[in-house]
DNA sequence: TATAATAGCTAATAAGATTAGCTAAATAAT
DNA sequence: ATTATTTAGCTAATCTTATTAGCTATTATA
């Protein structure tokens, strides 16, 4: 009784799946009944079986986020561009708590395939940062701050690490606010 | 045969492993074979099992690092501090890769319990920049952003996420001067 | 219409976590 | 010292999940 599925209706089930019940819950025996078939079956889309599906949830999540970048940037520049960029960036992960974690973990066993996977996302914020006029090494660091902060903010936001009152969209501004300073202060030529 | 074993002596052991192997590969038997008995053996000790471990895997890499934060922030103030405190962490997580994924990865099982287990590292930080004379949001909003920046770049560089040949050093170095300028620039009286 | 490929299935294997119940060593109580 | 109790180990057995092998019906192709 051919259900006729595919990998990207696998891959968007587990994704939906993840967020739900969290990354760490999805086995094949629960995806499998979610999607009405039977667990070992799932290795005629996924012959690399469950590691092969998180690869996919991986490249899947930053792929996605990479769209919703991009469309949020576009027709913005300078620091309404950053800004698009970095509130998309954890509105995506608010939204995307399971789906987040597989992007995240997969990182943790296979570098270069991550790396191969973020290629997307990092490059959208390299053009954002042209129009700043800084040297390739400032953009460097700047991508990579922001990125750091990013990920650490949302991974700590997401899971209910930040145990103050203190609202966190004004954390979020004031941490903007105080990076987007710091290019300023670069284009000031205070350049080290 | 008793081989003497505690919590203390089998966390610890736990934790070089994870330091070897990664956190993801320990097993209840690979663990209780390293420590010379069977793995079953392991519920005396842990009677909540692999999840009890993990927890407290977690805690253990809380109060370590607070402990090596507190020895180096001692004796120094203002931007010193903050400077010995971010470089504490980030040698941290490149000397303990596996156990700071514990540290992580519990985060997203057991919020309160992982919320006690940074008070100690969190309130360093606090009183560091208590010397800036900033208003209490003010502090949790720094506070904040540097755990989030501190998270991020250590997690993605201890993966081999960046994959630029820039200097990673000069970045973190670049970031901090960036955050340091925004602390400073609140001083000067453009609180916002 | 015959053939091949595909997507499902069931049954079986293997690995790991966990539980139950046993035993010897260490410790505490008489 | 001797007895009683706790403790820390063990083996055997169970459960869950991933994975593999081999079968079958449906779909697509020649």
């Amino acid at each position: 009784m051919k259900v006729g599925l595919n990998k990207q209706k696998i891959i968007e089930s587990a994704a939906n799946m993840a967020d739900e019940k969290g990354f760490a819950n999805i086995t094949l025996k629960v995806l499998a009944t979610e999607l009405g078939i039977k667990s070992p079956s799932l290795y005629k889309h996924f012959s690399g079986g469950l590691d092969e599906l998180n690869k996919e949830l991986m490249l899947y999540g930053w792929h996605y986020l990479d769209g919703e970048i991009t469309k949020a940037v576009i027709g913005k520049s300078k620091d309404d561009a950053v800004i698009a960029f970095c509130y998309t960036y954890r509105k995506f992960v608010l939204e995307h708590k399971g789906l987040f974690e597989a992007m995240q973990w997969y990182n943790m066993y296979l570098s270069e395939e991550h790396l191969q996977a973020t290629v997307g996302t990092v490059s959208v914020l390299f053009q954002v940062l042209d129009a700043y006029g800084l040297t390739e090494e400032q953009k460097v660091h700047t991508v990579r701050m922001l990125r750091a902060f990013l990920q650490g903010f949302s991974t700590i936001e997401s899971h209910g690490g930040y145990g103050n009152p203190v609202s966190l969209n004004d954390t979020f501004d004031f941490a903007l606010k105080t990076i987007l300073n710091g290019i300023a202060d670069l284009q000031g030529g205070t350049a080290q």
